[in-house]
DNA sequence: GCCCATGATTGTCC
DNA sequence: GGACAATCATGGGC
């Protein structure tokens, strides 16, 4: 103790650097008590202790650390080194700790949270599912079997996502009080605050925040990639089914003198089908396209075709100029002839009794089951339908309807469906 | 693998 | 905005 002067000189980094050494502290009296001189002996005397304990054997220093965490002064002593800690690096720190709620994050848990990942169990994004499905449109079957696919792909992430984040919320935990023990082991030796505990304990946390964020990153990821797969997936063609196709083939023949569906048309074909009105609207649209590309082949074919004859149907735009499905001229009938029976035209020979074939074709329409108010108006298979203006006024082609079998040349087949 | 059928897309016209 | 025409891209039979 009679070197207390020298070691306080010897020492005059004491504290924490760069700044007021603990000595002068107490020397100014900021610190302690003015006039105690005997307690400020007693500090300088831990002071020198912890100073020299490296310098010391292991024996020696366990039993001047039991000796040190005993002393009286101790505790004031740290209390006073926490408290110019606080002040100064910590403080400094802890302003740049204030953050506020990450949005990168927050977008991320709102689209785990959207995709079903994070969250409850919500069918595994099932609804994300049926509205991608909704958005492209396709079989029903088809979708089931794609939805149950998505819906088992996104489950798995899920269950990933799930799992790799119990980990980390585990080892978050595991590491936190290994810290935390640590830190109260070291605070009997070296001044640790419960706060300063509190502060390490928070930049853990955000650590393995940082950590869970790249874990959620790489989820969002996955669900993205997912997807954009099952959505391109849906875009790829798909044939309709076999009745979904017979159904329209049904319409489109059984309208043929205006193969135009209305909207409401179209949704209840739509419907029925199990497509999207769009794709309704495609299918009529290739389908006029096809039928009359596909008539006006087999005409040139046979060297029937005249200018004029470009075969039209009752658009919505020269419905008002033409009252006709107009394919006037005396090949037409023949040709006509042949498609009401949706027999192949090569080497079809026009019967002599159309009447004969029409009743067929009633026969085979009737089976089908479809559209008997159309029959029943017995538009489009009159005698008079057909030879009316020479050309198909509202004629049909049913048959072909419930002709999968019809060779390359047929109706059903050149056009398109 | 080829070829045709067919659903979807794109550009143009009215 | 709907229809048409051309075209693309894929499915499926052979």
């Amino acid at each position: 103790m009679d070197d207390q002067p020298r070691l306080m000189h010897s020492h005059p980094g004491v504290g924490m650097p760069g700044h007021p050494s603990l000595s002068q502290h107490m020397q100014d009296g900021t610190g302690a008590t003015e006039g105690e001189g005997g307690r400020k002996q007693d500090i300088g005397d831990i002071l020198q202790q912890i100073m020299t304990i490296t310098d010391q054997s292991l024996d020696e220093a366990q039993a001047r650390k039991h000796a040190l965490n005993c002393h009286r002064m101790k505790p004031a002593l740290f209390n006073v080194l926490c408290e110019i800690k606080e002040k100064t690096v910590l403080s400094i720190r802890g302003a740049q700790e204030e953050e506020p709620a990450d949005p990168q994050l927050m977008r991320l848990d709102n689209m785990l949270l959207a995709e079903g990942v994070a969250g409850p169990e919500k069918g595994g994004g099932s609804a994300a599912a049926a509205a991608a499905a909704a958005a492209s449109g396709g079989a029903g079957s088809d979708n089931s079997v794609e939805h149950s696919d998505y819906r088992a792909k996104l489950s798995q992430i899920r269950q990933i996502y799930h799992t790799e984040l119990e980990k980390y919320e585990q080892a978050c935990n595991e590491f936190t009080t290994h810290v935390m023990n640590l830190l109260r082991e070291q605070s009997r030796t070296r001044p640790i605050s419960p706060k300063e505990i509190e502060r390490m304990v928070g930049i853990i946390h955000r650590k393995f925040s940082s950590i869970q964020m790249q874990l959620k990153q790489s989820t969002c990821e996955a669900v993205m990639i997912l997807r954009s797969r099952f959505l391109d997936a849906r875009r790829k063609r798909r044939n309709f089914n076999k009745q979904a196709t017979e159904i329209l083939n049904e319409y489109f023949y059984s309208h043929l003198s205006n193969p135009y569906p209305s909207e409401e048309a179209k949704e209840e074909l739509a419907k029925k089908c199990g497509i999207t009105v769009s794709q309704v609207s495609n299918w009529f649209g290739n389908k006029r396209i096809r039928y009359k590309k596909n008539i006006g082949s087999k005409q040139t074919e046979r060297g029937a075709v005249a200018p004029q004859n470009k075969m039209q149907f009752l658009s919505p735009q020269n419905i008002g100029s033409s009252s006709t499905f107009n394919m006037s001229n005396s090949g037409d009938l023949f040709m006509n002839v042949q498609s009401l029976n949706g027999d192949s035209y090569q080497g079809a020979q026009v019967g002599a009794n159309v009447q004969s074939q029409v009743d067929t074709l009633r026969h085979v329409i009737s089976q089908t089951g479809g559209y008997s108010e159309t029959l029943s108006a017995n538009q489009m298979y009159s005698p008079q339908g057909i030879s009316a203006n020479g050309g198909w006024q509202d004629a049909a082609t049913p048959s072909s309807v419930t002709s999968p079998t019809e060779g390359p040349g047929s109706v059903h087949s050149d056009t398109s469906n």
